[in-house]
DNA sequence: ACCTGAACACCGTTCAAGT
DNA sequence: ACCTGAACACCGTTCAAGT
């Protein structure tokens, strides 16, 4: 029996396993047991189905700190637990990194993100560049690990010679991605808490 | 008569007017006046074809600041530079997201970037760190638009209170999005500046 | 209400055949 | 050396037919 959960839960896997690329209808059908078209009767276009994979993930970010701590804590320890999200299923990135559209899980967290941040003291538009600037940083970051994206060919470096330790990036990839962000967004918030105190006196 | 130089240029056209999905090798092969099958006589896969294009965008962007400005100075002109020329090329930025692999242009601009910073006294661990933190940013920014991410259906923010004025993004988009970089970029380099100088003294 | 087989209009890529 | 037609193994989606 085919069911919305099913489908999703075995879409998220399959672009987990082995890319975006690799969900097709009649892949994901095949992995249900069912042909191609059935799938036509839960989802109205594969697209749907791809944004149900997509909020499944944010629904797994906790945005209770919200009610918690103030808004610069907040923000990074949100900012952090997203990333530690996305880490764990980069395959997906690309669909968050278009917003949230109609997706509910996208709506909630960025009302908590902005809601925070104007109920903080932000002016609104202020508010709006500052989640701008996260989902920036963080989908960024996610979407394509900077130590990999160096081929691993040391022949390849002969002509840039500030490059000739590039293909050992890949070997500390995540140490490399991980403190890229953590300076990141250290600087961010540093910097906007200072804005912020520097307004209100 | 088909060459390299003809077929990325038409490539790169297509995929600024309708979108990387847009560009099959039938339909790339039309526009040139060919059947699909020739373009393999000048480039092994269409992977390679969408190489080129990126790597072609890329090319634009200017890199003589490095020679002429300090370093903080030279990388905030440099991002600027570069998140403009993306911006008018917004649909290859999933190719560049993924970084420079073997690409030329790619690979010079991650040289320069990174022999500034080493030569100007940066660590090279920490050098890595920034020059992934500004394509965080900047790939970030240009992948999708932080404004047009939302709906401008009113109705779809009935329970989202803090969003209502979000269905009004989408009219200043530009703005927004071009401010949320501003600002971004503005705290990452004054809070490098800061660090640098305090490792100085 | 939900699943299927057949079909439509596409894909990227290979390869023997032409010039 | 370069272009073509035909073919292979795929795509997303529609729809009449089945239960």
């Amino acid at each position: 029996m085919l069911t919305r959960e099913r489908i999703v839960a075995t879409a998220g896997a399959l672009v987990d396993a082995e890319g975006l690329d690799a969900l097709s209808v009649r892949r994901l059908a095949t992995e249900l047991g069912v042909q191609g078209p059935s799938l036509y009767n839960h989802f109205p276009t594969k697209a749907d189905i791809v944004d149900a994979v997509a909020d499944a993930v944010v629904e797994r970010v906790d945005l209770s700190v919200f009610q918690e701590a103030p808004w610069h804590d907040a923000l990074r320890r949100w900012a952090h637990a997203y990333h530690a999200v996305l880490t764990e299923h980069p395959n997906i990135v690309p669909v968050l990194a278009q917003g949230p559209g109609r997706r509910p899980a996208g709506l909630a967290m960025a009302e908590a993100v902005f809601g925070a941040l104007v109920d903080a003291g932000w002016p609104p538009a202020r508010a709006t560049h500052i989640g701008a600037l996260m989902r920036y940083l963080v989908t960024g970051s996610a979407l394509g690990s900077f130590a990999l994206g160096f081929d691993i060919d040391p022949d390849l470096y002969d002509r840039y010679p500030h490059l000739h330790n590039a293909p050992r990036l890949a070997a500390h990839h995540e140490a490399v991605d991980e403190g890229a962000f953590a300076l990141g967004l250290d600087l961010l918030i540093n910097g906007l808490l200072a804005q912020f105190e520097g307004t209100r006196r």
